[in-house]
DNA sequence: CGATTTATATAGTGATTGATACAAAAACAG
DNA sequence: CTGTTTTTGTATCAATCACTATATAAATCG
């Protein structure tokens, strides 16, 4: 028994990217259920029929974008074969991913909804959330990378994922505000070259 | 002729300043005009006859927060003795004043109003002005320090002040997730120790 | 076929949004 | 005092917000 009543009349992942797109364009707060419905094909009882709020919908959003954009910036941090390439990929990934042109420019956990206090506070916790963990993924990977005598046991590896996670939320900013593929690329390699000082690991390649 | 009418009841500054607070914190959009109107002390037409409106009331704000908050930040870029000095400075002030206490985390302009689309495109370009002249500032001062023999001539002024920018704006989000001064020092820390390897200046303390 | 089940479209819910109409209140000028 | 001017509080504006009640449409089951 697949389906018993009358079969749905437009396609869930597909409104859901579509949801996902306005989301992360003008926000959680800025976004309008009239937006919303009206990007995704829809009228507002499908939409609440499917996704079950605006709150649940945005959730689901946030998942679909963690999945399909972020994945191509911090899947290679586990696997990359150094701490430095890891990093170096994070930051060059994110330069490319932020100016795509098909995609709206910057990150959408870190724009979508910056605001803690007022009526959306569990939303901008959700994403909060998700920007921590990928702060602890690199210290995770900074860490390892000291068993692994990559870099010196001196390593304050919980600042240096700060700093780095710091660097890739601020080139949200610089690319909404317009800035180009070249010149993120080339923040990302002014984070980088200061890799020997930070690490003290001069005789790394 | 100093005054005709019934004299104000509220102190126009005082009342700013609480605005300016709500935006702080709650952002552009998220700052309803019931939220101003009980921060600031008064109904909505005393609001309306004094600011003229909502956007007019932020514009205000955001010039308040520039002369007051960010004074303290950008002050030194042009007196400070060195570039090197100016940005180690601005990032200094940066982790300080994102961590007062007394006052709300993070840039308020970067936080206000990141969406660019939407109802509000006019305010959040406002913003964008206000950040890209701090962008300038840093390009200016590189620029000079070039001049002035502390930086080489093949320094890329361009790249290195979009990469300050970047960190000084991604503290905005450390600070909104709650780090603490000394994670957003340790960060400035990193941010500047790479500045031998960014400049090629090696020689210079 | 009729019965059941699910999705759809229309229309509208109360609440809140930013912004005002209006008249009383509080100062001055004459 | 009587006008004039400006601010104040109350009460409200149309529009929009997120959300839903209701009835119809479109499928399967028996």
């Amino acid at each position: 028994m697949p389906q018993r009543g009358r079969p749905r009349g437009f396609d869930r992942e597909e409104a859901l990217r579509q949801a996902m797109e306005v989301f992360w364009t003008q926000g959680y707060d800025n976004a309008s259920l009239a937006d919303l419905t009206r990007a995704m094909g829809i009228n507002a009882p499908s939409l609440y029929a499917t996704f079950g709020s605006k709150e649940a919908l945005f959730r689901e959003a946030v998942a679909l974008y963690v999945q399909t954009e972020g994945s191509g910036i911090w899947e290679q941090v586990e696997t990359a074969p150094t701490a430095r390439a890891a990093i170096a990929h994070v930051l060059r990934a994110t330069a490319e991913a932020f100016t795509r042109g098909d995609t709206p420019r910057g990150c959408m956990i870190v724009l979508a909804a910056p605001q803690m206090q007022g009526a959306n506070a569990q939303v901008c916790d959700a994403l909060k959330v998700h920007r921590q963990a990928n702060g602890c993924l690199l210290e995770r990977r900074l860490k390892r990378a000291v068993e692994e005598g990559e870099l010196p046991a001196s390593t304050d590896c919980r600042a240096l994922a700060s700093y780095f996670a710091t660097v890739q939320h601020g080139m949200s900013i610089q690319a909404r505000d317009g800035a180009s593929r070249e010149t993120l690329l080339a923040i990302s390699d002014c984070a980088m070259s200061g890799w020997e000082a930070l690490t003290g690991a001069s005789h790394e390649a």
